[in-house]
DNA sequence: AGCCTTTGACCAGCG
DNA sequence: TCGCTGGTCAAAGGC
């Protein structure tokens, strides 16, 4: 009970601080529309906040859901197990010690460190420099698996490693699990040049960059969907939050984004009862 | 020149 | 113990 009460404070922390970042991002976009900021200074500045306002509400989410205050799970030589989740948020799923992955032909695969993994319909820009070292074709999968440790591993001894694997290639929202092990340590949070062309660890910019740039990622528009429709979604972890942020992003690039309405989206997303 | 991805080889865990 | 598989290393080449 005690727990629980500690629980819900930590949840209505979390949302607190999500809501206080939607309001910095009002008064950015505001300062937008009034001095007619470029679209770069306007990413570099909104960035940081779309991405600590995603983690609020999606460790919000995780603990109302779960019981579990932090979506990191403190514990050495984490065993992760498919279809036996503590808890999913729809877009995090965080697992305890002595769980375990199961691949496609029964193989249990033991990951080292604090591990969760999160389902996205692009392996977006978690804000990180993240370097690829591996990729592997994984068996009874169409897809192979992409494995990337920090940039900063032999500079600041930061442990902090990504693996990528595409679990569905519909044509309309490909589908990808990400797994995080171990917490960065180093201070490369947003360190990374404002180049044009993305980098595979910088998707979640790319809403506002130049369509020729989508198309040579192969990457797709996503259709404009209220709140509602994306927390029902979020629910049977089909979508995440990050991809609220995607489309909205994607409207307020085409001029047609209202604060108010977007404000108002976001209240009946929280409120939302959802069904599980 | 430096950092990146790619890719084949190697190693360790698991059945 | 052995074979299969996933995870990592490191050389090579590209940007």
């Amino acid at each position: 009970m005690e727990n629980s009460n500690l629980e819900l404070a930590a949840a209505i922390s979390e949302v607190g601080r999500g809501y206080d970042i939607i309001k910095q991002l009002q008064g950015l976009l505001q300062l937008k529309s009034r001095k007619g900021q470029d679209a770069v200074q306007m990413q570099e500045l909104a960035e940081p906040l779309f991405r600590d306002g995603l983690q609020a509400l999606n460790h919000a989410l995780c603990i109302l859901k779960s019981g579990v205050s932090k979506v990191e799970i403190k514990s050495e030589n984490v065993m992760i197990e498919s279809g036996s989740p503590v808890h999913s948020s729809g877009s995090v799923v965080c697992y305890e010690s002595d769980q375990r992955i199961e691949n496609g032909r029964g193989k249990k695969r033991r990951v080292g460190g604090n591990s969760w993994i999160t389902n996205t319909t692009m392996p977006y820009d978690d804000g990180y420099q993240w370097r690829k070292y591996g990729d592997k074709k994984i068996s009874g999968t169409n897809f192979s698996r992409s494995y990337f440790r920090c940039t900063y591993k032999e500079e600041q001894g930061c442990q902090a490693k990504k693996l990528v694997q595409q679990t569905s290639d519909k044509l309309d929202m490909p589908f990808f699990q990400v797994t995080y092990t171990n917490k960065h340590t180093c201070s490369s949070q947003k360190t990374r040049s404002p180049s044009p062309i993305p980098q595979i660890s910088t998707f979640g910019s790319i809403e506002l960059q130049d369509n020729s740039i989508n198309e040579k990622l192969h990457l797709q528009e996503s259709i404009p969907i209220t709140p509602r429709q994306l927390n029902q979604a979020s629910c049977f972890g089909d979508l995440n939050l990050r991809d609220i942020i995607r489309s909205v992003s994607m409207n307020e690039r085409n001029c047609e984004w209202d604060l108010d309405s977007l404000l108002r989206d976001l209240v009946d997303f929280a409120s939302y009862d959802c069904p599980l």
